[in-house]
DNA sequence: TACCCTTGTGTACGATGTCCACATTCGGAG
DNA sequence: CTCCGAATGTGGACATCGTACACAAGGGTA
């Protein structure tokens, strides 16, 4: 039982990339268990290194954690992009700008199934979201999730899907109807819903939003 | 600093009540720091009694802090009944059965934000909400939150406000869209908006909900 | 080559959850 | 009324956790 990890046995006395293999550590950590699973001393052990060589690169497990966290959040958005991408050629440009804001909705929830440890992780207490402008959450386009919905909105408005004055604090309705039934798929009643089923689930919320923004 | 907590010095060597005592300390303690700040030492240092006492009433830590949690989301079934009740008269049916509705939404969100603390613990994971049919859970009336809003929709579909085949599962719409609010109110980027503001946010995800149900 | 700043190590401390054996008391059977 | 077992609280111990402090190793630069 104890000896079952990987033993990267260091033979220089510097790591190198210690900074870099601690957060990698703690997201396979928070990949199965989320945040909490995210032990200081899990991570170093990981890493091959002494508890103490964390404090080098982050004051505390708070900030080792913050760190874990914008990776996380980086990966949603890197999931967000991929649904985009794979969208379909659309008939108009309007349609096109539904289908990416839908996409947005879509990609959020299925990492959210697909990854409910690192989705915890991501928006987890405190302020996650509220730092969530910092590069280190962006994905491939340098975009947070928060700004890929935003960029969506804005051509909802553009093409004339959604009326200019109920764009303002637009974002707010979306995200909560998302995340709201996120967190119902990842540990509230809808828990363990065929993943078909959530995927209708998540089609009847990001209707009802369509029809109610 | 250490000597500031209240010393409820016992002559009797039974309690008398621990267990009805460790969750309302538990209940303390979450108000302000969360389910974190659950701590069984804590506990039962404030309830006046060693540790290990605390193991006669509960299995472990888990199942003090599921207590805890049942008993906090009564007082959300608590608040949302306080609104409801707190109605203006309405002119028809169909329009009192709005007004419940909304107000279940409306006591929700308060209660998020004039006690953030016990709200994350009410809703801290895993399946608070699935057991939220336990009569520990209920408020006043004997309901829990989620049966609050189930009544409110069915009063909704009684006076022709909601057609019928939209009432199915419209509880997780509902659900989703203000939850999913309260989570952005309290540590998302909305998290320091003037109750006015977090108010009319509120209002405004109600409306949406309405709509797009 | 010599020095110093960065990075990793070792040891130690207080706090936590939980286990085990023991002490105290209440309530019912005789 | 007494005695005894079940319920309840105590005391001590252990592994683990986050973190502080002093020290060691080694790489970059003068």
């Amino acid at each position: 039982m104890t000896a079952e990890s990987e033993k990267p046995k260091r033979d220089t006395y510097r790591h190198g990339d210690l900074r870099n293999a601690l957060i990698k550590a703690g997201l396979e950590l928070a990949r199965e268990g989320g945040p909490e699973a995210v032990v200081l001393r899990a991570v170093t052990r990981q890493a091959g290194v002494v508890p103490n060589a964390a404090y080098r690169h982050f004051a505390d497990r708070a900030a080792l954690l913050h760190a874990v966290s914008q990776a996380a959040i980086a990966r949603v958005a890197r999931t967000i992009e991929a649904e985009q991408a794979a969208l379909p050629p659309a008939a108009d440009a309007a349609a096109a700008a539904r289908g990416r804001f839908r996409a947005v909705g879509t990609g959020y929830l299925r990492f959210a199934q697909e990854e409910p440890g690192l989705f915890r992780t991501a928006f987890h207490v405190p302020g996650d979201l509220a730092h969530a402008e910092d590069d280190t959450a962006a994905g491939g386009s340098g975009l947070t999730p928060y700004a890929l919905l935003g960029a969506a909105l804005d051509n909802l408005v553009e093409t004339g899907v959604l009326p200019e004055d109920r764009r303002p604090g637009a974002e707010f309705l979306a995200w909560s109807a998302v995340h709201g039934l996120a967190v119902l798929l990842i540990d509230g009643p809808l828990r363990d819903l065929h993943p078909t089923q959530a995927h209708d689930a998540g089609r009847r919320v990001i209707d009802m939003v369509e029809r109610g923004l």
